[in-house]
DNA sequence: TTTAAAGTATGACAAATATCATATTTTAAA
DNA sequence: TTTAAAATATGATATTTGTCATACTTTAAA
């Protein structure tokens, strides 16, 4: 069994405020997953009973709507906690977490969780801020859903996918996904995005090189997000 | 000064896990608003240094986008806490607050705040919930926006308004949003929220009177919303 | 009370987006 | 390798939604 003294992605967590002790018990409760890319951490309406938190690979989290398509509502990546507000909410999973790329995850028991909220401040601030930070997020991303066109939207993704994953030496987005994923990110048809790539490729805005997408022209990508 | 001991809507806030020594504590340092239907608490990017508790009244939190229109991301009751996110985080407000009709709230200084959430742990664990309960909305509210035709949101949003502030003796909606604050919830034009109320008053879904609005099916306009 | 301003309503039209059809390309299974 | 399935691409068309114009109604100020 791995120590979590040890393990670096911890840094980047409200994992960070926790001493040796605490680091050495949650060590022994842990469960260390291996995640192939496609698979499903946890389903919508589940109860997960602890939080995840990924070591390697970013997954996406998505939510079922009434009309049969998946909305990926955000994207969680290494160094992030999982499940942190079904655990504290004590309630069952409001979104499906499912790999993206092939993840290393350990899975942190509810119990062991609500014990370090009792025993250390700092841990209950950070996770507190963290959650707090997801809701800034969640409320600007629904301002965009709801008062910007899918062109926008798409523009602001791409710029998104880049400075959060990076690109490869061929300039093309290191994250790769389907159209179709990225028609759940921005929230339209698979076609209409499709279509927009297209647009934006002949534009020279983008180029499109297979099914990878590499950005040419950051600016023009931005003025085009507002 | 009154006494936050005995006033009834703490009850309903996480501040229902304080103390009466806290209590006390808190009432000291507390400074009472009266608020006319139309002003704004807070501005969108202030710094607020500290949460309002809300005693009487209703306010619409809202967001500038980039065009230039106001979405309203959600409504604040007496009961609930007012500016939780910013203090927590020590960031400006993400929001405006506006008052939708009189109102009477309550300020309690940000290091008032952070004093309990290191003393009280059940109070730090309410507000956290609270926070949790916000952004598993927030979630579900950006998948509305980005998977429902605006006909959809138009008529959850009235079962909403229905359900969370009640209506008056004649049916008819007890908060009075105009057309425009209306058609910023959904988010679309208010052409648009004018003309499919009028289809819905048509089809005899809901009956305008005047400016106001009252259901009459609450059974189809649910169908409708899925 | 009169009058201007704001809010509500509706028509005409344009733009954005979804849907359906179909072709092409890529991927993975047999 | 061959072949079927899935993913990507694009056209044609329908639907939804936004925009602009204008009329009517209510509200609030002079």
């Amino acid at each position: 069994m791995s120590k979590c003294e040890q393990c670096i992605v911890r840094q980047f967590s409200s994992l960070k405020a926790l001493s040796k002790d605490e680091l050495l018990k949650m060590a022994d409760c842990k469960t260390s997953y291996t995640i192939k890319k496609g698979e499903t951490i946890f389903e919508e309406g589940e109860i997960t009973n602890g939080i995840y938190c990924i070591k390697d690979g970013v997954c996406k989290m998505t939510k079922l709507s009434a009309n049969g398509k998946d909305q990926i509502v955000k994207l969680v990546k290494s160094g992030e906690l999982l499940g942190q507000r079904s655990t504290i909410s004590e309630e069952p999973a409001n979104l499906s977490a499912v790999a993206l790329e092939d993840m290393e995850v350990c899975f942190i028991p509810k119990t062991e969780i609500l014990q370090f909220f009792t025993q250390n401040n700092q841990f209950s601030m950070n996770v507190m801020k963290t959650i707090c930070g997801d809701l800034k997020e969640a409320d600007d991303h629904m301002v965009s859903m709801a008062q910007k066109s899918v062109k926008e939207r798409l523009a602001e993704t791409l710029l998104y996918l880049e400075d959060t994953f990076g690109k490869n030496d061929d300039n093309t987005l290191k994250l790769q996904l389907s159209r179709e994923e990225l028609a759940g990110m921005i929230g339209t048809a698979t076609e209409s995005c499709i279509r927009l790539l297209s647009e934006l490729n002949k534009a020279g805005l983008i180029e499109l090189i297979g099914k990878k997408i590499a950005i040419k022209d950051r600016n023009k990508l931005r003025r085009m997000s507002e």
